[in-house]
DNA sequence: GCCAACGTTGGC
DNA sequence: GCCAACGTTGGC
């Protein structure tokens, strides 16, 4: 089992919204090597909900990963920002996973507490310039975060 | 709304 | 295959 960061505005969806419907499609990422990491997941793996362009930006609950090659519809559907004209139904180019609500962690883990308990070898979002949206979590690291989310 | 960072596109 | 222009992300 491993642990992966995914972000995603609030506004748009949140660990709110995830709550609410319990499990969703996390559809829409279009760069090549946020697919990959979506790619390496396996059923059972555990997602840090990260709020971008949130005030204050930060991890905000845990989600698992119930699915994994998950075709992700907005590829298909011209009335979409993620249409991709491109991408063939016999062989399509965004696949990605489905994710249930977890938890909302009783401590929100703020942007800024994250820096000061991680360096950015340990959480990549930390990462000078980093913008993926699916990153990897290492187990020391994941243990560390539940523990704040937590306590 | 600004802008740094960086991915993508397209002309050559 | 190079690289300038453009687009997007996301913190502030």
């Amino acid at each position: 089992m491993r642990y992966w960061l995914y972000k995603s505005e609030p506004g748009v969806y949140g660990i709110d919204h995830l709550e609410r419907d319990g499990t969703t499609i996390w559809d829409g990422v279009r760069n090549y090597m946020a697919r990959i990491n979506l790619n390496a997941a396996a059923v059972g793996d555990l997602i840090f909900f990260y709020h971008s362009s949130a005030n204050p930006p930060g991890v905000a609950g845990l989600a698992e990963v119930v699915e994994t090659s998950v075709v992700d519809p907005l590829q298909f559907d011209p009335e979409s920002k993620y249409f991709d004209p491109t991408s063939k139904p016999a062989e399509p180019r965004w696949i990605t996973v489905r994710v249930k609500f977890v938890e909302k962690f009783p401590n929100f883990l703020p942007l800024d507490l994250l820096r000061r308990s991680f360096t950015p070898e340990e959480l990549v979002t930390l990462r000078k310039g980093n913008r993926l949206s699916v990153t990897p979590v290492g187990d020391t690291t994941a243990d560390r975060l539940l523990a704040m989310a937590r306590a």
